[in-house]
DNA sequence: TTAAGTGCAAAATCTTTGCAAATGT
DNA sequence: ACATTTGCAAAGATTTTGCACTTAA
């Protein structure tokens, strides 16, 4: 983590009144490094025991309370987690953007810049999000087959 | 279960080479009687103990792998049960409806009728299948708040 | 100083596996 | 009769809770 990183890490935490710890900032480090959301079991792998296992569901399940990174639930309905876009605040995500899925790799990718599509519900009924996921095969599984 | 449902199940079964049993002519019963998706849980509730969790596990399971439900995952991670349209066949599934999750209920809704959207993605990627979830109130809950 | 956060132990869930008994064809 | 399916017990995996110790502010 260079300097500059470990700054804006800080400022994160510190804008969601949420101390700065070593254990905060390493998750956060491995969640922004990555443009696919990250696996709870992937976290965990990653981060060896430098974090406890408790510890690590806690700051997941605090940063998603504070609107700082939201999850998503691969094919297998295994809990993944990516950064939230800026608009996200405490117990109000917008993540209405499409998620890629990969069913090789099993990677999630948040395509932000892609535009949701226009969906007609039955009457009667409301809706709040769209959560868009196309299933495939990503980029780089396809360059290894 | 009326003479005739409980007919229609067997043929189910048949057609896959399943036996004919109490558990899983029990379960085809419960997720067959409603338009919304069961989720494991309220299934194992509403069985009892009539069927052991365990056989549960495993007529859904034999269920899915067969083509005769799919598995959707709800808001929460939880594993709920629908009816396959009749395209599906054993590990071949064609989900491809939009789905509609109620944020007060939970229930998922199957929304055959309604048509996919365009999905545009990167290039180097391919798109086997498009889940959509739309979430929001239904119809229900709507009116009874 | 002190409220917040962490780590450990232990419990509560959720899901799978192995095997003997029961059951459908 | 015999392969399939079930039920129980037990293991494995995942997630939560309680509480004492530690640490950031």
């Amino acid at each position: 983590m260079t300097e500059e990183q470990a700054k804006t890490f800080e400022h994160i935490l510190r804008t969601h009144k949420l101390k700065v710890t070593q254990p905060r900032l390493t998750v956060l480090a491995k969640i922004f490094s990555k443009d696919t959301a990250t696996s709870q079991p992937d976290l965990e792998k990653s981060v060896g025991d430098s974090i406890d296992r408790v510890t690590l569901y806690r700051v997941l399940n605090v940063f998603e309370e504070k609107g700082i990174i939201h999850k998503i639930f691969d094919l297998h309905g295994t809990a993944t987690y990516a950064r939230c876009s800026t608009q996200c605040t405490t117990h109000q995500h917008h993540d209405e953007h499409v998620h890629f899925t990969c069913a090789v790799c099993n990677s999630v990718y948040c395509l932000q810049e892609i535009k949701l599509p226009e969906i007609t519900i039955p009457s009667g009924f409301t809706i709040d999000q769209v959560a868009v996921n196309a299933i495939g095969v990503c980029n780089n599984c396809k360059k290894l087959s």
